[in-house]
DNA sequence: CCATCAAGTAACTGTTTAGTTACCGACTCG
DNA sequence: CGAGTCGGTAACTAAACAGTTACTTGATGG
């Protein structure tokens, strides 16, 4: 879309290092990155506002429009970079190089653990979600990076089918989806659910109890 | 639209038929309300325009002040109605008449069918928790609506631990959380998974394996 | 040493928005 | 019958908003 660091490579980096530190390109994009990753998450497309990011970047709209194009470019960018992090994690755990069942759970633990450590990225699909996909759908870099776990997935189940472990019915889709779902809801709708059932489901032993939950409720539904 | 001078209007004003057509406070109100509830959902809180909802209603912003205070206001009327909706259906399905085992996937069913029939609840608790419950926080309505559900769903349970189907650890509130969990992201997450797995989530197909593995998950997790 | 160009600032613009005011017409009841 | 009330309309206002323009600063290369 944009190619950054193209004019600014051109120029040797002789003068001393102090000086560059009034004005720093590089930075600026990435504080305005951060800053609207934030925002979007805490406010959505529709409630998140340009001021606020080139605030909280330290810096200003110019400087955002300049980088960026406009906000519906700058919240894909910030969209896609969440995906490309959780994705990048999530392909270092090799979750088939363990026993079909360990790499089973190591997955739904690292989501759960991810989702917890990540609220940011969670509010961005629900804001996402609420626009029905409007943005990821123009997005050309996404495609590739989900048939990889996928495709990993579906190695680990049939490593286990053919060692009787599992059941045949166990489907790669189906078991992502049923890991996502229980980190995803619980962390997502943390707040209308403790208002409605008047408990805080967020103290640690309650988080502890639903990490095992969830561990629980994916291996029992695929063991033989 | 605008048909000043009309000789009609003024010779047909027979009390009891023709008055109630012309005013219906019943009916504006009531307009009001399922307007706000499709822009509320569709749009979210910031999102949302209370010209558009004036003009889905057929009404203007005058009558919408007039009868919801405010923006905030009218809000929080259309998320508890969209709660009482919901407790309103579950509770007539009386899940404790039943065996546990079917009750427990009566709930399963049921939860997921509403959902999948009401998009507008699912959108409502998304941008609701994306404002960390700011709104539903101050409701005073709600407690009581979900203490009852709770407590039917821990009857159905302690029942099947007694006659030796569910295991000793089955949590109620782990229990409604799975169900919900699986259905709400499914649902609700259904736009970014479709777009990121280049797969079509919602055709009859899937939907119907989804209600299946809803069902088997939930049993499956707390069977002996 | 100055022409140039990129980084960065701040004030401005046209539009949109939540909320208000002024008003209308019909019905009610003292 | 006429003052007041109620349901309803439309034009208005002050603020907020996304996006733009005119300008400053400072480094660099000819």
């Amino acid at each position: 879309m944009n190619d950054t660091g193209e004019s600014a490579k051109k120029k040797v980096k002789r003068p001393s290092a102090e000086r560059t530190a009034q004005r720093d390109p590089e930075r600026t994009r990435a504080a305005i990155l951060e800053a609207a990753t934030r925002e979007f998450a805490e406010n959505g497309m529709g409630g998140a506002r340009v001021d606020a990011i080139a605030e909280r970047a330290g810096t200003n709209k110019r400087m955002l429009y300049h980088y960026f194009g406009d906000k519906e470019q700058l919240y894909l960018r910030v969209l896609e970079e969440a995906y490309v992090s959780i994705r990048t994690a999530e392909r270092a755990l090799n979750i088939s190089t363990r026993s079909p069942e360990e790499g089973i759970g190591e997955l739904a633990l690292f989501t759960w653990r991810y989702f917890l450590q990540h609220p940011e990225f969670l509010s961005l699909l629900g804001t996402e979600n609420l626009h029905r996909a409007r943005w990821l759908r123009q997005s050309v870099r996404l495609k590739e990076l989900h048939s990889h776990l996928i495709g990993e997935l579906s190695q680990v189940l049939e490593e286990g089918k053919k060692a009787g472990v599992f059941t045949e019915t166990a489907d790669p889709l189906h078991v992502y989806l049923t890991i996502a779902s229980l980190g995803y809801f619980y962390l997502s709708n943390q707040y209308t659910l403790s208002t409605i059932f008047g408990r805080d489901l967020i103290t640690p032993a309650n988080l502890d109890a639903w990490e095992r939950h969830i561990v629980h409720v994916t291996l029992s539904s695929i063991k033989r």
